[in-house]
DNA sequence: TACTGGATTCACT
DNA sequence: GTGAATCCAGTAA
């Protein structure tokens, strides 16, 4: 398998986001096919609509993991995208394939459908945490590629931007997977 | 320095 | 469907 290339993530978050799916992420030894996606750009529910020190990373870089804390007790691992603008896509859920038994010893279940479907499962069963907040993706944590998705198996949910009041494509997920988190 | 709320998950009803 | 768990970044003073 190949990683995808620093220049991968130079491009539109929500473009990125939408070929992100089909892709396998991996983590030491453990890895999964990504199923679900979100892209987050200048929008009121981004980090980055906000100038500060937690959110730069999301204007200055592409190709990097931006980790972040959240509800007291979970991360969430997103990957930094658009190197003229500002762009960052959540990891929702992914079809593990490979670590499936530390996955499971990780998540203390055995359910494979609880794995790694949701943003903060998926980092708690791959074992990421906020050391691994702002590395280059490569090397022990990487994306790499896959053939690609037929856009017949992709569902898209939407919302209303607030740049021009249109709708834009958001969320990503791969129809009828059993390993996403969208109910 | 103190306060507020969150890109979630899970147990419980 | 509802609420608790839990702590950090951001904001206001």
């Amino acid at each position: 398998m190949v990683p995808l290339p620093h220049s991968w993530f130079a491009g539109d978050t929500v473009d990125l986001a939408r070929k992100l799916l089909g892709k396998t992420v991996r983590r030491g030894d453990c890895a999964g096919i990504i199923v679900e996606t979100e892209a987050y750009t200048v929008d009121p529910a981004s980090h980055a609509f906000h100038v500060t020190p937690r959110s730069a990373i999301m204007r200055d870089t592409y190709g990097y993991w931006y980790i972040y804390f959240t509800y007291g007790m979970h991360w969430c691992a997103n990957v930094t995208t658009d190197a003229d603008g500002i762009g960052a896509i959540l990891i929702r859920a992914v079809k593990p394939t490979e670590g499936i038994s530390l996955m499971r010893r990780r998540r203390r279940t055995t359910l494979m459908q609880n794995l790694c479907s949701g943003p903060a499962k998926f980092c708690e069963a791959f074992g990421i945490t906020g050391k691994e907040n702002h590395l280059p993706l490569g090397g022990d944590f990487a994306i790499y590629d896959a053939p690609k998705i037929q856009s017949r198996n992709i569902e898209a949910s939407s919302r209303i931007g607030i740049r021009n009041g249109t709708e834009f494509p958001w969320r990503f997920y791969i129809k009828e997977s059993p390993f996403i988190s969208h109910r």
